[in-house]
RNA sequence: GCGGGAGUGGCGGAAUUGGCAAACGCAGUAGCCUUAGGAGCUACCGGUCGAAAGACCUUAGGGGUUCGAGUCCCUUCUCCCGCACCA
């Protein structure tokens, strides 16, 4: 007798289930439906344990609710698009396609020796054109929309590769990853962007639906990212500059009597002109140059914005205020973003800190202009924002507006200044559109061609998919490797037939995941990306399970495919995924494994060394799934050793149990010994199911397993006083609670235990209810709150009746003698606590 | 600065609704078994005092509510994550 082999065992199973096609699904309307997904890999490296925690946890999930009689959809797939294939082909010769396949090969190869219950025949690959066509016709429809739509925009541009650079090439604050003495330009082009910001409300009102069913802090990076903040446009005329105005964005119009000045950012259109007839001119560009150099230099390091110092110059010129008439300075300053709002703002020292720093560095005046309702008046000296404006302030210094609530000055100075027509009220965004050109080889292409005489073109769909060139230049340097492809891109108009040049961009990698969830309700279909009736049968997501790190992009961009496609007719929901579960990363020496640090624990080495199981178990053991793990060699011999020691109970107890019938247990002729095994097996069983539908906390349901084995350890030898039935029923609890998490081996055992068919055909099991509670209680009496002794009771009895039995007990009694009781407080199954006089 | 989360033994972590803190495991100590053990088995394993029984202390610090607080409230500190001059 010795330890189990857990390679053969493995593989053993593996087949059968493969063979019996046990995860393989179809939808069926007459059967409950969960879909259970984990985030889709990049196939790159190796498959650590991160990745291995990840599916552990989702194979746990769809493994409980199969066995809880869901008919479960597990899919898996590649996010096989993306930079690194590009730059691997680049230094190994080789083309994308193969090293990616050859990843993929390998990915496959170690998620089934891990015994993930996918339905492989729905896998997908992002990069293979019956994928990737799907991508380019949703493009098409956006673009039919509006949706879709070309602009400049801003790229990485390095000299010397004389190449765009994608942001994770710009390395050192700044530098080009292959030239790290060459920094990195920005330069203009035109680049195709999909309307995010056409859904900004609906991105953000349909967060509530998701409340309960997403994290909160997952919910607030959304809403944080949307940014909506309501405002209103205010007009400043410029004076002595007929005809010019300078709009302002503000949350807080009411407190407008305030502002002493306005800013703008340095690079504000208006600039130019503003400076052109300002007095001082040479000495205000200088200025302005040396700001924007400034500004350039301070946006590589993002760390210390907090403290960084706010620097500006008078330009020379004033505005009026329209309220208030007034005269006030125009400034520029780094603190004013050009891309937010108007690119201006009005300057109100005593109610805004950055204006108050600013304004207290460079001299300008600070005015209070809202007052708390009651207390000590605020002044000047001091930053004003200690009492809640909104609630408890009113306003001073305000001509008419004198005496209101910010709340009404705010809807009437709004409604004054779009009667007098320099202002209006208006709601605006943080969310940016989405930029999803990118100047590579390994994407899908974006569907459009450029007519010398029709210009934009939308590639027909009966032409999709438009195919990636199969052998391109790629060097890495010099234009969008497409582009130096020739018979890729000349192609002809799709309205006059003339010479056309197709678009040479592709599209970001984020496209391919926005909707991949979908695909695999329907993955050969060549008519349409999905069939909607499947979709609907399936869809909403039951459960999606991954990293932190895809909490804003990834989940935005999903969410914003889903509405564009609900509004396409496709699907009747508004929201892709119904529950969403952040778990933790994987970690060695403090730090998330990576190829870099060297600290990669691989899935493959792991399955080796202990098996499939004993990895499943460890990760599931470590920590709570929410949490970071830190990978301990140490630890793992431990849930190694339980495997074996649970192996090793069943085969010592197989030969016996094998042709008996388990769980008839006749309560009254029960012995104590069985009694007290049975009663603790269902007990577990309560609380692992509990662990396993409501909370997951799958280290603790582990744990709780622990404990029934050492119990049915210490009740050995079996033999004495424990009917083979009883032993039987004890020993499949155990085995069909370990079926989710350690299938393999619960197969084996279950097995042992005499079943011919798979534990694939076996439910989850129901405790029993008059077993899962104690009939009897041990309760500790208190008097006075110091413990005076345990008294049995039976469960539901009542205080006084307690009181009784417990001043029969010697030792209570004892201290109850001759004293009043003034209270009693009975906590059931725990605890009495009598409180006497004196 | 704003938002979110966390602080429990040497370590990972347990502790339904407030009810015997430290379950389960790792590491460690002693012993048994063994030709051997990196296998298995037994016992111990938060701190102080004690030969022991036991007593007292202990969930980042301080205060509060309660018969009773790791858990609830106030407060201070520390750490992690996200956003970051968003007007």
């Amino acid at each position: 007798m010795g330890d189990y082999n857990p390679q053969s065992v493995e593989a053993k199973w593996q087949k059968r289930w493969e063979e019996a096609r046990v995860f393989e699904t179809e939808a069926d309307p007459a059967k409950p439906k969960y879909y259970v997904l984990e985030m889709l890999p990049y196939p790159s490296g190796t498959l650590h344990m991160g990745h291995m925690r990840n599916y552990t946890i989702g194979d746990v999930v769809a493994r409980v609710k199969r066995m809880r009689g869901f008919n479960v959809m597990h899919p898996m797939g590649w996010d096989a698009f993306g930079l690194p294939a590009e730059n691997a082909a680049i230094q190994n010769n080789t083309h994308p396609r193969t090293w990616t396949n050859n990843n993929i090969t390998e990915f496959q190869r170690v998620l089934r020796r891990f015994g993930f219950s996918y339905d492989w025949r729905r896998e997908i690959s992002t990069c293979e054109p019956e994928y990737y066509r799907w991508n380019q016709w949703f493009f098409l429809r956006m673009l039919e929309r509006g949706l879709a739509y070309r602009k400049k925009s801003r790229v990485n541009w390095c000299p010397k590769c004389a190449t765009v650079l994608a942001n994770e090439q710009v390395i050192n604050g700044g530098y080009c990853w292959r030239h790290e003495d060459t920094l990195v330009e920005a330069r203009e082009i035109d680049q195709w962007f999909l309307k995010t910001t056409a859904y900004a409300d609906q991105l953000l009102d349909d967060l509530k639906l998701l409340e309960g069913g997403w994290p909160e802090r997952v919910i607030t990076m959304q809403r944080n990212w949307i940014g909506k903040s309501q405002g209103a446009f205010v007009n400043f005329e410029v004076l002595n500059y007929l005809g010019a105005s300078i709009e302002v964005f503000t949350t807080r119009i009411d407190t407008i009597y305030g502002a002493t000045a306005i800013i703008l950012a340095a690079n504000h259109p208006l600039m130019p002109q503003l400076l052109a007839g300002a007095p001082d001119q040479p000495q205000r560009l200088q200025e302005l140059s040396a700001l924007k150099d400034r500004i350039k230099r301070q946006s590589t390091k993002a760390e210390d914005l907090a403290t960084m110092e706010k620097v500006g110059f008078y330009t020379g010129r004033d505005a009026v205020n329209p309220f208030n008439s007034e005269r006030i300075p125009i400034w520029a300053a780094n603190f004013v973003l050009a891309e937010y709002g108007a690119g201006a703002v009005m300057c109100v020292p005593a109610h805004d800190q950055r204006d108050f720093e600013f304004c207290r560095k460079y001299g300008l005046p600070v005015r209070v202009v809202v007052q708390p309702l009651e207390g000590e008046p605020i002044d000047s000296e001091r930053m004003t924002v200690a009492f809640d404006e909104h609630q408890h302030g009113k306003l001073v210094n305000s001509g008419s507006y004198d005496g209101l609530s910010p709340e009404v000055a705010i809807e009437r100075m709004v409604s004054f200044a779009e009667e007098r027509k320099f202002g209006k009220s208006k709601t605006i965004f943080r969310l940016r559109d989405w930029g999803i050109s990118r100047q590579r080889y390994w994407g899908t292409p974006i569907p459009v061609v450029y007519c010398q005489e029709h210009g934009v073109q939308a590639v027909a769909d009966k032409d999709l998919p438009v195919l990636l060139p199969p052998n391109p230049k790629l060097t890495g340097e010099g234009e969008s490797p497409l582009a130096a492809t020739p018979e890729f891109v000349n192609t002809s108009c799709p309205k006059c037939g003339g010479p056309a040049r197709r678009e040479t961009d592709t599209m970001d990698t984020f496209v391919d995941s926005s909707w991949y969830f979908y695909r695999y309700c329907d993955p050969r279909n060549d008519k349409a990306p999905y069939d909607s009736t499947k979709v609907a049968y399936w869809f909403p997501i039951d459960q999606y399970i991954g990293g932190i790190t895809h909490a804003i992009l990834h989940l935005l961009y999903s969410r914003f495919w889903c509405k564009v496609m609900r509004d396409l007719g496709l699907i009747q929901h508004s929201e892709p995924i119904q529950r969403l579960f952040t778990q933790g990363m994987v970690q060695k020496g403090g730090v998330a494994m990576s190829k870099s640090r060297g600290n990669v624990v691989g899935a493959e080495e792991m399955a080796q060394k202990y098996g499939a199981d004993t990895g499943r178990l460890y990760t599931l053991f470590a920590a709570p799934p929410e949490k970071d793990l830190e990978w301990s060699e140490e630890s793992i011999e431990g849930s190694w050793r339980f495997l074996n020691r649970v192996f090793r109970l069943v085969e010592r107890n197989a030969e016996r149990v094998r042709g008996v019938k388990s769980g008839n247990m006749d309560g009254a002729s029960a012995t104590e010994k069985e009694k007290k095994l049975l009663r603790k097996a269902h007990q577990t069983l309560r609380r692992v199911t509990q662990d396993f539908e409501t909370r997951w906390h799958f280290n603790s349901a582990i744990a709780q397993v622990m404990e029934l084995v050492n119990e049915i350890q210490s009740a050995e030898p079996l033999g004495e006083g424990v009917r083979p039935e009883v032993r039987k029923e004890v020993l499949e609890l155990v085995t069909l609670m370990l079926a989710p998490m350690t299938p393999h081996i619960a197969e084996e055992l279950w097995e042992m235990l005499g079943h011919a068919d798979g534990l694939w055909t076996v439910g989850w099991p129901a405790f029993k209810e008059e077993l899962a509670r104690d009939e009897e209680v041990e309760v500790v009496v208190q008097v006075n709150g110091r413990v005076r002794g345990k008294v049995k009771v039976a469960v539901g009895t009542g205080e006084d009746e307690l009181v009784t039995q417990a001043q029969a007990d010697a030792g209570v009694a004892g201290h109850l003698a001759g004293k009043r009781v003034v209270r009693k407080i009975f906590v059931p199954n725990k605890l009495l606590n009598i409180v006497v006089a004196g």
